[in-house]
DNA sequence: CTGTCCCATCAACCCTAATTGATCTATGGT
DNA sequence: ACCATAGATCAATTAGGGTTGATGGGACAG
């Protein structure tokens, strides 16, 4: 969750969303130092939100749909119970 | 996203996911100083996460399903084609 | 083997956001 | 009217994470 928070990261996310994408193009794309982008993709990665490929010179992104369905999930699970009273507190 | 990415946030969540709760059993669940509970209840509040009810001197926060089921299909469109090859590079 | 390109990494700086303790408002009880 | 309690707000400090520019390493071309 924390990696999402950044807008940047969002960006990427975004940028990600409908295929596999090169750092290169990726830093074009959103107009970006390439250490600051370096920087974000490796939260990410961390985060097990993308997955690097390394293909000859050039890396390859792409987003992992199963974090991003734990995470759907997740959510879908809290809108379940949530609107049940509360305890009374006096 | 943002008001997610704070620990504290989170299980101030986790706590409301079964239901409504006052902000003095929150205090009491989590171990937090008041002012700091306070403090991320209002950007929770601020996020559209969490609702308030004031009833007499207490306050009940609840989880707010829509934003939560907003974030959950957002999550679900990203994962639906963000397969595809990566454009060639070279 | 040398130069070039793509990307990762590092250290120093910066800046936003969280913490802390005090104060303020409002509600309800006596 | 007065006091006690629940919770919000504020100013000052602190800490964590993002930015920046430079450096480093691996992969291809010549």
């Amino acid at each position: 969750m924390r990696s999402l928070a950044e807008p940047i990261r969002l960006q990427v996310v975004q940028a990600l969303q409908h295929g596999e994408r090169c750092v290169c193009d990726l830093t074009s794309d959103l107009d970006l130092a390439q250490s600051k982008l370096s920087f974000h993709l490796k939260v990410l990665k961390e985060a097990g939100l993308i997955r690097a490929r390394q293909e000859g010179r050039w890396i390859y992104y792409r987003l992992e749909p199963s974090t991003l369905l734990l995470l759907r999930d997740w959510l879908g699970q809290l809108a379940v119970a949530c609107q049940s009273p509360a305890p009374p507190c006096a």
